[in-house]
DNA sequence: TAAAGCATGTAAGAGGTTACATGATTGG
DNA sequence: CCAATCATGTAACCTCTTACATGCTTTA
């Protein structure tokens, strides 16, 4: 979902096309082509949640519209974790513009759903067709994975309530 | 990439469209839905790859074709690297197909990439406009888990090694 | 008997990829 | 001066998502 990063990128500030780019790489999205970066930003002129300010040079600084900012922030707070990773990691980055007692809950839903999936993966692991070293070597690297994501949102909500304080 | 996961499935025996689905949720490829994985099959029947053996009710089993084998075969020694964490794990839940020296290259081309991939977090981090806590906590994370990935990988081509002697 | 799972599909649309096209500016 | 990076875009193609449509079978 380019529509998120771009809009919360310009919520911190106009930037060109270029310059998403290049803050989104920095994010750790890495491989935005301009073919779908390009096409993303007319889109969201097109709905009127940004606009070009100034061109300087052959650049085009987009800024966040007014409506554009509240699409933002409704983009940002709704929607259930639906697992999509990418989305939760652009969630995370503007986390910052989220109230505190909104973090948590996202957070925690987002655990909530690696709970079930961990779950299923040594279901799954059970009862599956016996499997050769490397299936077995893929299954047993996702419940490690999603075991340490789990922990390391555990670390993130107690920062978060240690913080609210 | 359904297809290959698709070819890979059918390599090991005849299925349905219902149960390659269930095999790759198995697998960890949460989420495959009908509106990808039926249009999928198609495709590969299209190109004469797979075909309808026989329909036990109303059931279509898939098989592969000689083809479809060779094709199969192709596309998961073949090309190189991009760094598509999902093409990556297909590939490694059907390395038994592939000859050991080429399973040791293909884990240290990935290798390669997530080096290459955590050199560069770590220049942007170096770098990049004084971040806030979240996007740091973002960054961090992209760290540790390459170079959990990393470490898995070493594990595995140790592996191989030592069961190549 | 109702819900969950099995089983196959289509249609519309959104969105991404790859390749192409162009040209300025900057640094070694 | 040449390569890399900055900078913006288009076109064709492909694939996936979502929603719809249908109907059978198993299990609580």
């Amino acid at each position: 979902m380019m529509d998120l990063a771009v809009l919360g990128l310009l919520h911190e500030g106009p930037l060109h096309g270029y310059q998403v780019r290049r803050r989104l790489h920095e994010l750790g999205f890495r491989r935005v082509s301009f073919g779908s970066l390009y096409p993303a930003i007319r889109r969201l002129e097109g709905r009127g949640w940004i606009a070009a300010r100034r061109g300087n040079g052959r650049r085009k600084e987009y800024g966040l519209t007014e409506e554009g900012r509240r699409a933002f922030e409704e983009l940002l707070d709704a929607g259930v974790d639906d697992g999509d990773e990418r989305r939760f990691r652009i969630r995370l980055a503007f986390f910052a513009h989220l109230e505190p007692h909104r973090r948590i809950a996202v957070l925690e839903e987002r655990r909530a759903v690696l709970t079930d999936r961990l779950a299923e993966l040594r279901r799954n692991r059970r009862r599956s067709t016996p499997a050769d070293r490397y299936t077995v070597a893929l299954m047993e690297r996702s419940v490690a994975t999603t075991e340490s994501e789990i922990a390391w949102l555990d670390g993130l909500v107690a920062a978060e309530r240690a913080g609210r304080t």
